[in-house]
DNA sequence: TCGCCCTCGTTTTATATGAAACGATCGAGA
DNA sequence: TCTCGATCGTTTCATATAAAACGAGGGCGA
């Protein structure tokens, strides 16, 4: 009575620390935030423009509706990568000639170099995340994860409606 | 020649759909997203100021800061939240009789009922989100996610000196 | 007691975000 | 040819975010 019951006792209390969508979140967030400083100390990059130049890394040229969708990221978050690449010199633009909609993006010689230089450290750190885990941990990891992603999509398109 | 080579050929390449922190990223943004038309649709509520309510409706009384550690936020996005839970009479502050710097946080009674139509929902969210996989296989998702929350903050501490 | 540094929570400031409005263009059909 | 609806990318707008400045207290040592 003279202190509150800390939830109603049952086992299956909703504990944030345990709640799958909070360590989803704080882990991105943790990952993100570590990670990001390579990208900013070192090439003066956020997250989007990263984002942008490793999807032209792979396949070039592309358009900015092309690189939302690779990406996962809005039209206007791309719009202001594009815009801030092009501004910096990483990448060229150029209206399509058969549509004049669409804008071809591609590798500056600068653009592909930074890439080169960003793609073998993010690689290595990602390593480094993983460095506790073994092969098989690992493809349990990738398999939940896909997993978990395919049927978000699909409780995200339920509750939507 | 006539065509960009698609990166330089080697297996390691860094191909963003397999990049773990992207992964992770575009994962928690999904279930985030999904998730929080619950809190907002149907409870009014931001992401942050459910965390809040999460953390009173297991211990209470508690103090923004000690919200803040536990929900993973920082002190602002505690003192916004903290600020409309009490406008909307979900929770109740006084200043600690000891301590005049410290305030005393408690769900009200409307608090507690929202927290306790809340809490049951989101669990079976997650439940829902978790369909898909066996025990094994979510025994092993939490170990992973441990391991990776670990030594993400072990690398973001590196990194930032 | 005074002076100093620390902590707590709020507010300010600059930036990031995404939904929606927008202008320009395209393609299909009358 | 001339609409009309759809698509592409930009911009606007309202909101969210976090770092830093800030004010108010607290606690310890001189």
């Amino acid at each position: 009575m003279d202190q509150a019951a800390p939830s109603s006792g049952k086992d299956d209390a909703l504990v944030l620390e345990r709640f799958l969508p909070y360590r989803l979140a704080v882990l991105a967030h943790t990952v993100s935030g570590a990670l990001s400083t390579i990208y900013r100390d070192r090439f003066d990059l956020t997250i989007p423009e990263w984002r942008v130049l490793a999807n032209l890394g792979r396949e070039e040229p592309s358009s900015s509706n092309r690189l939302a969708e690779r990406g996962s990221m809005d039209k206007a978050k791309v719009s202001r990568a594009v815009a801030r690449l092009t501004e910096a010199g990483l990448i060229t633009r150029e209206t399509d000639s058969r549509d004049n909609r669409l804008i071809v993006l591609r590798l500056s010689k600068r653009g592909r170099s930074v890439y080169q230089r960003i793609a073998p450290l993010a690689l290595a750190w990602e390593a480094d995340l993983l460095e506790g885990l073994g092969d098989e941990e690992r493809a349990a990891l990738d398999a939940a994860l896909a997993k978990l992603q395919a049927r978000a999509e699909a409780l995200k398109g339920e509750a939507g409606g």
